[in-house]
DNA sequence: CTCTGTGCAAACACTTTGCAGCTAA
DNA sequence: TTAGCTGCAAAGTGTTTGCACAGAG
């Protein structure tokens, strides 16, 4: 992730589909229409969407996908590390495809995540002597508050 | 919820409780007995527990209390600012009164949480030209992984 | 006395599970 | 062929809401 986020081109999505593909393959996992679509959808957009979310954007292409195999495919994707579950605040788990470095800030009033990248942040690391026999998986900054939208309308 | 920390010793409790009293009253907020011994259930303990957990906690003194009445009194807690929701994956919210500052490990596998303390992971702060208008209220540093105990037991 | 807070039950939202049929490998 | 995947429906969890009564201020 180092040019330009937002701006996802063919080419781009055509790699990352074909990379997507290889890891199934490495998990042993099969490389099933539905499969694809949700990964897609997932990396598609930048919205951090909740399974609802990406099972509204799939169903366009698959009428017929169902709700369920959503939900158990991003999970699936989380387990083989093709995606994360978003740190949240016990709301409906939310999830994110872009493995690049960036953070997330995370609005508390209407729930946006947006993604912004702080270099520093990414190289935050948790000494040995305090992690105290736990094998550290992930480390990540996340900011909360009001969002530009929001902070207008606060009372 | 039984094990005490050494450092809540029994007038450092009152002193809490008092201050959460005088915080009650400053948000127009009735001092309930329910309300008082969630506070206080919550405040005693350092495992980060869910409703439902506190639920069992207060009944001990409270057999009358309602899960509902916990529920709705841990969201109030968290708006008046006494307590926080720790940020998690999606699961059941899990709250914190420990206002002071210090961190968060998460193990991914029995969703434990560990608080532990990296002075410059206090004074962590994002650039004003990154927050793009978002006004923030709380910055941490999430660790994610496996617990010392989950560690031994994985495949 | 007044108005918030509480307990109860029902409604809701989100996720998980069991199973039969389908399909990629 | 066959192990894994999907769709459906049902059950499970966690949270929220409406209401009448109780109790703090």
């Amino acid at each position: 992730m180092s040019g330009t986020p937002e701006t996802t081109d063919g080419k781009e999505i055509t790699q990352k589909m074909d990379a997507f593909r290889a890891r199934c393959h490495e998990a042993g996992l099969k490389v099933t229409p539905q499969r694809m679509a949700v990964y897609r959808a997932l990396m598609e957009t930048d919205e951090h969407p909740s399974a609802e979310m990406v099972f509204r954007q799939v169903r366009r292409v698959h009428p017929s996908i169902s709700l369920d195999t959503v939900n158990r495919t991003l999970l699936t994707l989380s387990e083989i590390g093709a995606a994360f579950i978003v740190e949240g605040s016990g709301d409906a788990k939310r999830f994110d495809a872009n493995l690049g470095n960036h953070q997330h800030f995370r609005c508390v009033r209407c729930r946006r995540i947006v993604d912004f990248h702080y270099e520093p942040f990414d190289r935050i690391a948790v000494p040995e002597n305090l992690t105290g026999g736990f094998t550290v998986l992930r480390t990540t900054v996340c900011v909360e508050g009001l969002c530009d939208r929001c902070r207008l309308q606060e009372s």
